[in-house]
DNA sequence: TAGCGTTGTCAACAACCGTTGGCAAACAGG
DNA sequence: CCTGTTTGCCAACGGTTGTTGACAACGCTA
């Protein structure tokens, strides 16, 4: 029936299951208590085949929570768009894929998840916003105020789900913090 | 020496250092990694005195973070000023005391910290917004608005330590969210 | 001084955790 | 068909956790 692709070994399936399960955990419960013996029962496998694919937990964990920003090239958005597009870009990013939630949850308590969220944020984050100024130590900062609305929007939406925030839709939200991201990446 | 004062009993100086020393593991570690016997030994008692004063570790975790905003009164801070008296308010208030760390920390694990965490910005930070406007919807809207950037920035500086921002002081930060937050407040 | 509530320690409990090693079944190649 | 490897399950380990109950020292009051 479902003809395996040559080179893909039949563990794959599995593996690709429990990383599925262990990123709903995740997000869902954070680090510590997102079990292996929950993330495996979800997967419907034996806890011990968890340990024999990824090595641990913190190595199940640093799978399940490769994530890629997937950010457009900023050097070539019109400069007075900055804020729209980047806006919409995260909203869009985030809704749909529980990747980002996983890793903000488990940043909370595990130092682990801290060091990978600061990864993501200086090699993908800054590292584009560096394209459109000249001064790279302002332009860290300014990549570093839009983290911090940009993350404070996720943290209020999904993790503490604060009702106001909850309450409005995609473009609302675009409206009130696309000016916002714009003044930080190029304003004053 | 040190005389009690009438009505205090003897075991409130326990009760103090418990609390303390609960509030310092909370904000460093979260929640489920704060273990009562960490606590316990912190304090110079034994565990089980913190299940006789406190009942159990949810009951602890209840005790300790209280959190008071200590928000001024927004009704009588010109119109034009709020977003700069509100950012250098908050930043004030953080520094010095863990207890916001400690909240914010646990309200991405434990569901009962981020009921807490909503019930701090509807009772404290929602109800003084909703002062200086007049539809009340609305207000609650840019009272979440606020929310965002302002724990946004308590997540990228206390919890992730994104460098760009721990590195900036008091008064740079002042200057950009400042007018995030006036904006948010007052604006369009 | 006798009695009683308070403050504190100690030892143990049941449950759960991440992790390990052994063993059976399924598979692949000769 | 035989043989070695892969995939999976099972049972158990050592450790840690929140929580409990028994019991000893202390302090107040009569």
């Amino acid at each position: 029936m479902t003809d395996t692709a040559p080179g893909t070994r039949r563990s794959d399936a599995t593996r690709a299951a429990i990383l599925r399960a262990a990123r709903e955990r995740f997000a869902a419960d954070g680090y510590e208590r997102a079990t292996i013996r929950a993330i495996a029962a979800d997967a419907r496998i034996d806890p011990s085949m968890v340990m024999r694919y990824y090595g641990s937990k913190e190595g199940l964990f640093a799978a399940a929570a490769e994530f890629d920003l997937r950010l457009p090239d900023l050097g070539e958005v019109p400069r007075e768009q900055l804020g729209e597009v980047l806006a919409r870009h995260f909203l869009n990013r985030w809704e749909g894929d529980e990747t980002l939630v996983a890793l903000l949850r488990a940043a909370s308590t595990n130092p682990g998840a801290a060091e990978r969220m600061r990864g993501v944020f200086a090699d993908q984050l800054a590292a584009e916003v560096a394209k459109i100024g000249t001064d790279p130590a302002a332009m860290a900062r300014r990549a570093g105020l839009v983290a911090s609305q940009v993350l404070g929007l996720a943290f209020t939406r999904y993790i503490v789900r604060l009702p106001p925030i909850v309450g409005m839709d995609a473009d609302e939200l675009v409206a009130w913090i696309a000016p916002t991201l714009q003044r930080y990446l190029a304003g004053r």
